[in-house]
RNA sequence: GCCCCCGUAGCCCAAUGGCAGAGGCAAACCCCUUAAAAGGGUUCCAGUGUGGGUUCGAGUCCCACCGGGGGCACCA
C-alpha cells in the first residue's frame, strides 16, 4: 500500500511546465503526414476577465473529445484564440480613463494563463486576436470582397437602436424586443447604414440544413429554420382608386382572395401617407406619433388591442372588382413583404380582431364546418371547401391556390411569391472597439472601399471620456483620422466613422487557424482545403441565430469566391450545458457564484475537469451544488494509488498475457464501452466505467493476484490513457509512476482484445406470462431451439405453467418469454 | 396561444422494446487505527409524474393530462 498522498497542486507546478517543452499537440502540416486529419474547435472566449465556470464546462467536454482523436492517432488541428473586439472592453476603457486594448490584453494573459494550468490540448502556436490589426485587416479586406459582390450595401431607413450602449442592432440582436447585450429596451431610428446581404443566402442557408441534421442539435436547426422564416404564398396587384401605380401584397392564401374585406397599409410604410386621403391626413398623423411613441415590446404584444386609421381611399380587388377600404396600421409590419396586405379576416386571426374592433365585414370564403367567425370572433384556419369564391367554388384549399394563382397570372394581376423574415445583416456599429468599415464617402465618387494595399484602416489612439457614447462613432470625433483624400479622385473625403459589428470577426476566424500568420488574405485557400471544414464544433446554444448563421452565411460567399471547397463550416456542434447553482444561473445579486480559480484551488484541474464530465450529459445543464468536487478528487486519489502501487510492483513490458483473467476480462470490457462510450459523446457513463476499473484494479490488489500481477499493470496503463481524457495531470503522474515515457496525451488508444470479451455463460431470463420465474446459466453461443427446451424443462416454469403454452418467445441467449 | 425537449431511489444520473440500477453523492454500519483523519469494505433506498393504449413483454413506442425547461409569438 502506498502512503504517498495524492497532491493535485504539486502534480499541476510539476507537469504544467515539462508540458510547454513537450507542446504535445501540435497539428502538423507536412505533406507527407499520412494520419486522417481532425479539427476540433472551441468557440473563442471574450476576455471578460479570467475564465469562469462556464468555461471550465465547454473546454473540459471539447477537450474529452480532442484528447481523444490524440490518443486514436489523428493529426488534430485544436486551436484557441480570443474575440477581443467588443464593447466591455470599451466601457471599462471610459470608466478607467484608459485604452480599450490595455483591459482586453491584459484580460487575454490572464485567461492564457488559466488555460494552460487547466492543460487544455491547444496548438498555442495558431493564437489569434480579433482586435489585433493583423487580423482585422482582414475584416476590411473581407469587406472590400463583399462590397465588389454587391453583398455589402448602404441603405437608409428605421433600424434597431439601444439607448443604453448607443449603437444599432442587428435584427439577430434583438430578443424579444430587448437588446441581445444589456437587456435595454430597443427603439427604431432611421439611419443610413451598412447591411450584409444575407437575404441573398436565404435559400441556401435553408436547404443546406438538410445535410447537418443529425450532426446539429434539432433545436438550433429549428431555430434557424424559424428564423429564416420562408413561405410560400403570392403576390397579388390592387388597383388603388385615384394612384396610378397598383399596390402588391403578398399573402400566404391567396385562396381566400374572394373573402378580402378591407385592405391594411403598415402605417409607418412611406405608401401610407402618399395614399392617405388629405382630409384624413390629420387623423393619419395623429395616429402615426402614437404609434411612434410605443416601444416594440408594446407593439408586437400580441395582446394587445388592434388600433389603426381609415385612410379614406379604396382599392379594388382584381378579382372581382370590389372597392374595399383602405387603413392604415400597426399590425402590419413595413419591412416585410410588401408592407401592405389585403385582410380577410373570416380565415386570419389578426384581421378577424381588426375587423370587429373597426365593425368591418366578415365574409366567410371557406367552409370548414366551423361556426361563423363573424359571429364568435374565431377565424377559421383549417381546411373545408371554397365558397363565394367565384371559379374557385368546390374546391379545396390545396386545390384553389394554384388555381387562382393561375388565374392572377393569366390576367397579370399577381404571381407566386415566396417570403423570408430574414431581413439583411445590419453590420454598422457606432462603437469605437472594432473594426473601422473601410470605405472612404468622396462627394464626388460616391462610396470609395479604401484600396487593399492600403489596409488596415486602423483605429485612432481614442481613450478614455473620447470614448463616451454620443449617438454617433467616436470615431467622428478623431478629425484627422476622418479627414482623407479620395483614393479615386483625390480629393477632399471622409472615412466611414462606423466600426463592425464584431459577429464579423467571428464568421470567419476558424479558417484563420488554418494559417494564422498569412499576410496575402485573410487565409490560406491551400490549407483551409488541408483541415475545413470543422469535423467538432463546441460552445453555447446562445449562438443559435446569431454566429452559427452568420459563419455558414460567410462560408457560402467565400465558397461562391472559391475561396473554400465546402458550404457549411461546422459538420457537427455540440452545444455544452450551463453551470448552474441551486437551481439558478449564477449571479451577482443572486450572491450564488462559484469562482472557477477558487474550486482548482481547492480541488485541483483534475477534480474539477473530472466534475464538469461526469456531472451529466454534456447537453445537460450542471448544477454545482448536486455535484462533488470533493468526490471526484478522491476518486483521482483512488486511481493515483492503484496506478502508484502498479508502477511500483512491476515494470513496463511484462507479458499482460499471463495477468490475471477475471481482471483482464474487466480490462477489455472497459476498453470496449469506453471507447464506444466517448465516440457517442456519453462521457459521464465512460467515466463511469472508469470508475468501475479502478476499483476492479483496487480489488486485484488487496484481495486478489496482487499489485505485482501483469494484469494489474495493464488495468493502470488502461486507466492513465483514459484518464488523460479527463484528468491529464494524474494520468500523466500514473503513466511516468508506471515507468512510461511522457506524454501520456499521446500514449495511443489502447484497442480491445475480443477474445477477453466473450463470456463462457450468460444469465439466461425465463419468464412466464413476462414475469421471470427462472434465471438458467447458458453458453452465449446457445441456438433458440436449445434454449426453448431448456426453459420448458425448467421445474419453476413448470410450476407456473399448466398444459402446452400458446407461444414461447426465444431472444437467445438472453431472454425467453412463455405465453400461457 | 403554437412548437420542441425532459420527468427513474433523499440528490445527480445509467438502462439496442427483454431481470428497473452501471457509477457517484448523502445516510447507516463494519474493518484498519490508542483516537481521529485518510484508506478499505458492506448495507439501505424507487417500480420509472398521472391515466389510457399498442405488444408475449413498455422507463423506452402511441394518445391525453400534470409538472419543469426551452424556442417562437401580430412575418399576412
Amino acid at each position: 500500500m502506498s502512503d504517498e498522498q495524492y497532491d493535485p497542486q504539486a502534480l499541476q507546478a510539476k507537469w504544467q511546465p515539462r508540458w510547454e517543452e513537450l507542446d504535445p499537440f501540435r497539428a502538423v502540416e507536412d505533406a507527407g503526414d499520412e494520419r486522417p486529419r481532425r479539427y476540433m474547435l472551441d468557440m473563442f472566449p471574450y476576455p471578460s476577465g479570467d475564465l469562469h465556470m462556464g468555461h471550465g464546462e465547454v473546454f473540459a467536454i471539447a477537450d474529452v473529445v480532442a484528447r481523444y482523436w490524440f490518443q486514436r492517432g489523428y493529426n488534430v488541428l485544436h486551436p484557441i484564440g480570443w474575440d477581443s473586439f467588443g464593447l466591455p472592453a470599451e466601457n471599462a476603457a471610459i470608466k478607467r480613463n484608459a485604452h480599450p486594448a490595455e483591459w482586453t490584453y491584459a484580460n487575454i494573459e490572464t485567461q492564457a494563463t488559466s488555460f494552460k494550468r487547466y492543460a487544455i490540448s491547444f496548438d498555442w502556436s495558431r493564437r489569434l486576436h480579433t482586435s489585433d490589426p493583423e487580423y482585422y485587416r482582414w475584416n476590411q479586406w473581407l469587406f472590400n470582397r463583399f462590397f465588389e459582390r454587391g453583398l455589402a450595401y448602404r441603405k437608409g431607413g428605421l433600424v434597431n437602436w439601444c439607448p443604453k450602449d448607443q449603437t444599432v442592432l442587428a435584427n439577430e440582436q434583438v430578443v424579444a424586443g430587448r437588446c441581445e447585450r444589456c437587456g435595454s429596451e430597443v427603439i427604431r431610428r432611421e439611419l443610413t447604414q451598412w447591411y450584409f446581404k444575407i437575404t441573398d443566402y436565404a435559400d441556401r442557408l435553408l436547404d443546406d440544413m438538410a445535410r447537418l441534421e443529425g450532426g446539429w442539435p434539432d433545436r438550433v436547426l429549428t431555430m434557424q429554420r424559424n428564423w429564416i422564416g420562408r413561405s410560400e404564398g403570392a403576390d397579388v396587384r390592387f388597383e388603388i382608386e385615384g394612384r396610378d401605380e397598383p399596390v402588391t401584397v403578398y399573402t400566404t392564401r391567396p385562396d381566400t382572395l374572394y373573402g378580402a374585406t378591407f385592405f391594411v397599409v403598415a402605417v409607418d410604410a412611406p405608401l401610407a401617407e402618399e395614399i392617405c386621403d388629405p382630409e384624413r391626413f390629420s387623423d393619419f398623423e395623429a395616429y402615426r406619433a402614437e404609434v411612434a411613441k410605443l416601444s416594440d415590446i408594446e407593439r408586437l404584444s400580441t395582446d394587445k388591442d388592434k388600433t389603426g386609421v381609415f385612410l379614406g381611399r379604396y382599392a379594388v380587388n382584381p378579382v372581382n372588382g370590389e372597392r374595399i377600404p383602405v387603413w392604415a396600421a400597426d399590425y402590419v409590419l413595413s419591412d416585410y413583404g410588401h408592407g401592405a396586405i389585403m385582410a380577410v379576416p373570416a380565415h386570419d386571426q389578426r384581421d378577424l380582431d381588426f375587423a370587429m374592433k373597426f365593425e368591418l365585414p366578415v365574409r366567410v370564403v371557406l367552409h370548414t364546418g366551423m361556426a361563423d367567425p363573424g359571429e364568435t370572433g374565431v377565424a377559421t384556419a383549417g381546411e373545408g371547401t371554397m365558397v363565394n369564391s367565384g371559379p374557385l367554388d368546390g374546391l379545396t384549399k390545396a386545390e384553389a391556390i394554384p388555381r387562382i394563382i393561375g388565374i392572377l397570372a393569366e390576367r397579370g394581376t399577381g404571381a407566386g411569391a415566396v417570403n423570408y423574415r430574414l431581413r439583411d445583416w445590419l453590420l454598422s456599429r457606432q462603437r469605437f472597439w472594432g473594426t473601422p468599415i473601410p470605405i472612404i464617402h468622396c462627394a464626388d465618387c460616391g462610396e470609395v472601399p479604401v484600396p487593399d494595399d492600403q489596409l488596415p484602416v486602423t483605429l485612432p489612439d481614442l481613450r478614455g471620456e473620447a470614448l463616451s457614447p454620443k449617438g454617433v462613432s467616436p470615431l467622428a470625433s478623431a478629425t484627422e483620422w476622418v479627414n482623407v483624400a479620395c483614393p479615386k479622385c483625390d480629393g477632399p473625403a471622409k472615412r466611414d466613422t462606423d466600426t463592425m459589428d464584431t459577429f464579423v470577426d467571428s464568421s470567419w476566424y476558424f479558417l484563420r487557424y488554418c494559417s494564422p500568420g498569412f499576410e496575402d488574405g485573410a487565409f490560406d485557400v491551400d490549407k483551409v482545403r488541408l483541415w475545413g471544414p470543422i469535423d467538432q464544433y463546441v460552445g453555447g446554444v446562445e449562438h443559435a441565430v446569431l454566429h452559427l448563421l452568420y459563419s455558414r452565411f460567410f462560408t457560402k460567399v467565400l465558397h461562391d469566391m472559391g475561396m473554400v471547397d465546402f458550404t457549411e463550416p461546422f459538420e457537427r456542434l455540440l452545444n455544452q450545458g450551463q453551470v448552474i447553482n441551486q437551481g439558478k444561473s449564477m449571479s451577482k445579486s443572486l450572491g450564488n457564484g462559484v469562482d472557477l480559480g477558487e474550486q482548482i484551488d481547492a480541488f485541483g484541474v483534475d477534480a474539477v475537469r473530472l466534475t464538469m464530465v461526469f456531472a451529466g450529459p454534456p447537453e445537460d445543464d450542471i448544477d454545482w451544488a448536486d455535484v462533488s468536487a470533493a468526490a471526484s478528487q478522491k476518486f483521482l486519489a483512488r486511481a493515483f494509488r492503484v496506478m502508484a502501487e502498479a508502477g511500483a510492483a512491476s515494470a513496463p513490458g511484462v507479458d499482460t498475457a499471463t495477468g490475471d483473467l477475471e481482471l483482464r476480462k474487466v480490462v477489455h470490457r472497459t476498453i470496449d464501452e469506453v471507447t464506444r462510450l466517448v465516440d457517442s459523446y456519453r462521457f459521464n457513463v465512460a467515466v463511469a466505467r472508469m470508475m468501475e476499473l479502478t476499483s476492479a484494479a483496487r480489488k486485484a490488489i488487496d484481495s486478489g493476484p496482487g499489485a505485482a500481477d501483469p494484469a494489474v499493470r495493464e488495468a493502470a496503463e488502461t486507466l492513465a490513457v483514459m484518464l488523460s481524457l479527463v484528468a491529464p495531470y494524474v494520468a500523466e503522474e500514473g503513466w511516468e509512476r508506471l515507468g512510461q515515457p511522457p506524454s501520456v496525451a499521446r500514449a495511443g488508444w489502447p484497442v480491445a482484445e475480443p477474445s477477453l470479451l466473450v463470456q463462457e455463460s450468460v444469465t439466461c431470463v425465463v419468464q412466464v406470462a413476462g414475469k421471470v420465474r427462472d434465471r438458467l446459466e447458458v453458453s452465449p453461443s446457445i441456438t433458440a431451439q436449445e434454449l426453448e427446451e431448456l426453459a420448458l424443462a425448467s421445474e419453476k416454469v413448470r410450476f407456473h405453467l399448466d398444459g402446452t403454452p400458446r407461444k414461447v418467445i426465444v431472444r437467445a441467449p438472453k431472454l425467453v418469454n412463455i405465453v400461457p
